[in-house]
DNA sequence: CCATATTAGTTGCACTTGCAACTATATATA
DNA sequence: TATATATAGTTGCAAGTGCAACTAATATGG
């Protein structure tokens, strides 16, 4: 075992950790922007809708807590009620008391909204395809999902108001 | 060898690679608020701020055309302006107009924008290395750096209005 | 069962961002 | 050199976001 050099305290990061960290972020930050404007210049709405009516769409019967949505989406929950608002608006989702709970609302997912997101996926995927998942082959898609699990697995994910 | 369904054009996106891409976006988008969370607690300005005071610190004589400044930090050029002025504002910024190019503006980083952008980097280092470099010996490190390269080596860096 | 604390969601206000139109300068073309 | 085109930056307006204060319902602890 290598051992005791693979120590990370904060104190030191290294110009590679750095360099790493800002290209990371200014590589998703671009495939963002991309997809975003994939996704206007055909007309959709952008990635926060997509995200959310993905969310509704894969959930149990299309509809989850405005809370649980929240979480899932990462918005803060002031944001995911103007949104949730807007969507219905559209059509998209409708709104539902919670019966059990008198002070939760449901956000449930419309056929329009399905049929949106399904629409919009492809432009979603092509765009992170193209840019990003065509520059690896498999093995190194497979490591780059592990270094994906291990972030996760390690209690990013509180945070959120 | 498994062999041939190993392949990675448009059509056939696996799970594995959307898994990833989610996974991706939604760990950063969690660290990146972890970040502005930290700075925020501690009375300092938000991630933005410190990326356009990083690249003016880090850049030949501490200044930058707004231009040059809008696509290293990735925005659009009304919002440098705009950000510019709020920085000038602050005193951690100056502008002056471009002796060679009439329509241009320079960003020019002040003692003061310095000496915050000192401040704030110790905050911002900790967080990301606790919450995501621990979590790689060297050699993913080292692999993710070579990601990112890949990435960044490949044309997505056009992009920005 | 009452008082208190917590949680879900909403809202007003200030600030930020996106879009499109605009000014002014620089570059290209004829 | 006159004309068209492109580039840098700004600005008005509409829409989105963050914060803090708020309502209403549930959970907790005596």
């Amino acid at each position: 075992m290598k051992g005791s050099k693979y120590k990370n305290n904060a104190k030191n990061w290294t110009d590679t950790e750095t360099e790493a960290w800002m290209g990371l972020v200014k590589a998703q930050q671009l495939l963002y922007r991309k997809v975003e404007e994939e996704l206007k210049k055909k007309g959709y709405p952008c990635l926060n809708w997509y995200d959310v009516l993905w969310e509704l769409d894969r959930s149990e019967d299309g509809s989850l807590r405005l809370n649980d949505l929240g979480k899932r989406v990462l918005f803060d929950k002031y944001n995911v009620t103007r949104l949730v608002q807007r969507l219905e608006e559209e059509g998209l989702v409708s709104r539902t008391q919670c019966p059990v709970d008198g002070r939760g609302v449901f956000a449930c997912i419309t056929d329009k909204g399905r049929k949106l997101r399904r629409e919009m996926w492809p432009i979603y995927q092509d765009t992170v395809k193209k840019s990003f998942f065509s520059k690896f082959n498999k093995k190194e898609l497979k490591e780059l999902k592990n270094f994906i699990e291990r972030i996760q697995a390690s209690g990013l994910e509180e945070t959120v108001q």
